[in-house]
DNA sequence: ACAAACGATTAGTCAAGGCTAAAAATTAAT
DNA sequence: ATTAATTTTTAGCCTTGACTAATCGTTTGT
């Protein structure tokens, strides 16, 4: 199975979009994702239906086959992986990683995988906390919860961002969070649904409803 | 200045056939040393010309301009940059650095080489031997001689290699030579121009002298 | 010096992967 | 229940970069 660069990225965003490959997604979100038009996306999906990896019947979008799930999670695999290579080793803030990770998913080699695996040691988590797929395809889940479900009171740990754009990972950066960092719930506001957080046991932060929606946190 | 993978890798291979540049190579040579059809290079050349990265007369051979070199320059020092990181991090033997490095050399991005090359303590050679090209594209060459032109008894480094093919850098490997290995000169036969090398102070061995040709050392 | 051989270029084809504009199918609105 | 709006698909075009086959220049051998 010989995918190109193009096939992989597609692949990749229909797996995200789709929450795993098991709902249908439509041509034009697709599109949208890619930052493509929906005739360029249209003609995607047809040449990957071609190929068995997604099953497709017209106007009525597409879904992953088992075949695409497979290679989609090998190319998250990959992008994650390097992921955690520039930001453990060379530095890399959130905001700079993605970009520069989404080029360097494509190299095909599986010697350079698994060597830069056990060179980062056997990551579990991307620098999002998302999980790591295993060489086998496997997707560890941890238990997690959206930060506003939390009790009052309570301490957790920041696992997961759901939004990934500059402006909110700047954010982040601003206020001193970042996966792993401990916080505690003191209050929320339930005028507008705002929550006070204290951050690493350090800062106090007032932090709005939509910030607060997209992160998740391990209690 | 916008150059694609392919157009990178022309002006690689143009670079190091015509030895920095600076000599005329010919279209039959070119495509032999990618691998690919002379009509091809033919295409490819004109293109380059047009872009002003070489001079170009039909039927004479085509030569970098300064554009062209400072280009190849920098791919190359891309390029050298990944085989180091393979090599000295990811435990790659010298036979398998090459194929893959040619895949990374493509990710353009300013910061990731910046901080690659802080990351790895800016190598000054590649696992070959061979300098790599700083930042603004100096390449500082040190003084070698090939080992066959060393006198009987002296001791030097070695510091390059000519021939990269696997089968060569297999052979260097068996013997316990490396770039950087520490090698003495016992005796040179006369008869086929073999010699006997003391290396790394422990194994003595014979060579064939097609293969001393291929090694170049420091004294 | 002229034909043969060799090397380089052109012409035409193909696949990938993008685009725009137009047509077709589906969904929504009156 | 038609019309209108939206979504999806098709059709046609473009560029990159490879190929083969054919032609054009140059070089060489006798």
């Amino acid at each position: 199975m010989e995918l190109t660069a193009a096939e992989e990225n597609y692949l990749k965003v229909i797996y995200k979009l789709s929450d795993g490959g098991k709902t249908s997604i439509s041509t034009n979100d697709l599109a949208a994702a890619m930052s493509m038009k929906p005739a360029s996306a249209s003609d995607m999906i047809k040449r990957l239906a071609e190929k068995k990896l997604l099953d497709y019947r017209k106007y009525y979008g597409a879904e992953l086959s088992e075949l695409g799930k497979k290679q989609a999670i090998e190319v998250i695999r990959r992008n994650k992986l390097w992921m955690v290579f520039l930001a453990d080793r060379l530095k890399f803030s959130w905001d700079e990683i993605d970009q520069v990770a989404d080029e360097l998913e494509h190299t095909r080699s599986g010697l350079l995988l698994s060597r830069l695996e056990e060179f980062l040691g056997y990551p579990k988590v991307d620098p999002h906390g998302e999980p790591i797929p295993d060489v086998s395809g496997a997707i560890q889940t941890r238990p997690r919860i959206p930060l506003l479900a939390l009790p009052i009171g309570q301490s957790a740990q920041i696992v997961s961002v759901k939004d990934s754009s500059p402006a909110f990972l700047k954010y982040l950066d601003k206020i001193g969070a970042y996966i792993g960092a401990q916080v505690k719930l003191l209050d929320k506001v339930e005028f507008d649904g705002s929550i006070e957080l204290l951050v690493d046991q350090k800062r106090t932060v007032f932090m709005s409803s939509s910030i607060a929606a997209n992160l998740l946190v391990m209690p």
